[in-house]
This record gives C-alpha cells, sequence and structure tokens, in this order.
DNA sequence: GTCTATACGAAGATAGAC
DNA sequence: GTCTATCTTCGTATAGAC
C-alpha cells in the first residue's frame, strides 16, 4: 500500500494521489485504511517519503565505486532507473510532496528534508571515502542531488531520458575538475 | 489574476492553488472568472505559465553579460530573486504544475515543456554569443536549468537559499571548465 | 481487521439576475 | 461584466455492523 502511494504521487504528486486511486492500485482493503494509518493522508504520505528514502539510502549504500564519478554514476543510474521503468512518466516522490504541499503542513516538510539531508550525508561521506576533498564533498553531494531532482522534473515533461543523460554528462565532468 | 495564480502556484502547486484563493489573493471580481477564462483552471493555468515563460525570457535577455559564467549568473540571479522574496517558499511555477499533473493532461504538459525548451533555448544561443563552444551550449544550458529547478525544490525543503547559492557555484564551476 | 454507508467539506463549474 | 446562488463531483474521514 506504501509502494502504490509512492508509485501514484510519482507519476500525479501527492493531492493527485487519492485513498480511492491507492485502494485501487494496491488491491488493499478498503475498510482498513484508518486502521493501519489512523493519521490518515499526511501519515501516508511520511511513511511514502520513508520507504522511498530507505530504498535510496540502500541502493546507494550498496555502491561500490572507487573514485568520485563512479559515486556519481552510482546515484544516476538509481534515478534513470525511475525514468526508464515508467517511460519517463515518474519523478521523486520526495519532490512531489515537497511541491504539492502547503509551507504550513510542518511534519510532511520535516520528513521531507530528513529524507533529502540523509541522501546529502550518504553521498557526501562516499565521495570523501573515495579521496574526494572533504571541503567539496558536501557542496558536490547538494548538486548532484538538485541537479537530478531537476533533470527528473525535465525527464517528466519531456517524457524521455534524454535530459537525465545530459545532466549525468555534466555531472560527471564537475567531478572530474580539480 | 494571472500573478495570484502564478504566485499561489509556486508555493502550493497546482492543486493547492484553488480559486477561492486566487479571487481572495488577487481582488478579483469572484463572477468573472468564467468570462476571462471560458476553459476554466486549465486555462489559467496555461497563461501562468505563458506569463512566468515571458518573465524568465525578458530577464535572460536583458542579461548583458559577455561570458558564459556570466550569462549563468544571470539566470541564478533569477532565480534568486523569487527565492529569497518568498523568504524560501516559492518555487517554480512551470516545475509546480509539471509535478502536480496528470499525464494525460496534454495541453497542461505540451505548455510545460514549451516554457522549459523556450529557457533552454534561450540560455544556449547567449552561451553561443559569449564564444561558448556551439556543441556544448545547449548540453551546458539544459543542465542549468535542471541544476536550478532541483535547487528550487531543496531551497523550499531547507526554507532558505543556501542550497540554491551552493549548486550556483558548482554551475559556474562548471561553466569555467575546458 | 475489514466491510458498507455516510457525513462533511472543498473545489470546479454553471445558471440566471442585475 | 459582475453578482449570488447552486449543482455536481470528489476526497477525506467517521460510524457502526459483521
Amino acid at each position: 500500500m506504501v509502494r502504490s502511494a509512492a508509485s501514484l504521487i510519482r507519476r500525479r504528486g501527492l493531492s493527485g494521489a487519492s485513498f480511492a486511486d491507492i485502494v485501487a492500485d494496491s488491491g488493499a482493503p478498503r475498510g482498513s485504511i484508518y486502521h493501519h494509518f489512523p493519521q490518515g493522508k499526511d501519515q501516508l504520505a511520511k511513511e511514502a517519503i520513508r520507504a522511498t528514502s530507505e530504498w535510496v539510502l540502500a541502493k546507494q549504500g550498496a555502491c561500490a565505486a572507487k573514485t568520485p564519478v563512479g559515486v556519481l554514476e552510482c546515484f544516476i543510474d538509481l534515478w534513470r532507473q525511475v525514468v526508464v521503468a515508467s517511460n519517463g512518466a515518474a519523478g521523486c516522490v520526495v519532490a512531489g510532496v515537497a511541491v504539492d504541499t502547503m509551507p504550513d503542513a510542518t511534519e510532511l516538510m520535516a520528513a521531507v528534508r530528513a529524507a533529502f539531508d540523509s541522501w546529502v550525508d550518504s553521498l557526501a561521506s562516499q565521495l570523501r571515502a573515495t579521496g574526494f576533498p572533504a571541503a567539496r564533498s558536501r557542496t558536490l553531494a547538494v548538486a548532484a542531488l538538485a541537479a537530478m531532482e531537476g533533470a527528473l522534473i525535465l525527464c517528466r515533461a519531456e517524457r524521455s531520458v534524454e535530459p537525465l543523460e545530459t545532466v549525468a554528462g555534466q555531472l560527471k565532468r564537475l567531478a572530474a575538475t580539480r
């Protein structure tokens, strides 16, 4: 069910993913939504963010690259999978919630922030581990995340992986700069 | 009214910007919505995209920079204004629509694509005019757009301009690479 | 736990008077 | 052109039976 929610948020944004759609997509029993998610949609959105965040951290954590460019390639490939698997229709769950949520939904935004922060931390420490300058590791990690999030939006607009590949090339070039 | 719509879409996404909010924010007469926008919300969203797109093109077109880095600085500054003016609450109208719209809303997505494409074209031709290699101009333009769109999302999450500044630094570094 | 039914509100859109 | 009033749809959430 959380998986269905994440999948729908990726494709249509948070408010575009209704409970009706989610139960239809997941085949989950209609009557038990509020049994499992007493706090309703916010809670489901937070779980979707959490699940996505963990998926990203796990994938990225399994990266065995020994160079900065290799680390970025792992990260790029992770998002490439999302775009290719959906034929360019899907974006990032966390970004979907971030854009489509009121600024006063404090808890949700905190979940968004936590996800982004953990990804940056993970990338930065992997970059450092390859010998990349510590002072630039976090900076490059933030740039990589921003570049991918932006690329996902462009891919969605063009319904193609092409923008992601273009951005990926520039990102790798950046990592090769000294 | 279009301006109000754009402002609200930037802050809360497309579905978060209701007509009630828009008339309240703009002070426009409630009864004349469908007089001026016979096709309803889709039309208003398209107009908001169009207006935003033209604002970006005008701002960027006024850039007098003579170097690739200068051109990027103009583009960065444009988005910095958006973030700073809203205290980190606002993002990009076009991205807001792109993320928060169903894939089958063909016309809206076409407007999104047209806006992004025109921005890339504008940037690429300005880069070429500074003597930047023609083969890399479009590539760098796409990367710059993706980087800014992603940065806007991160800024929204952190409610700070800091991510934008970080990304900006890396982008300028990229333009300086040969 | 899961069901059906329904309350409740919000949002888009329409009708017809002025 | 703009108003008020209303219709319809849809989405979240709740109540109470099984």
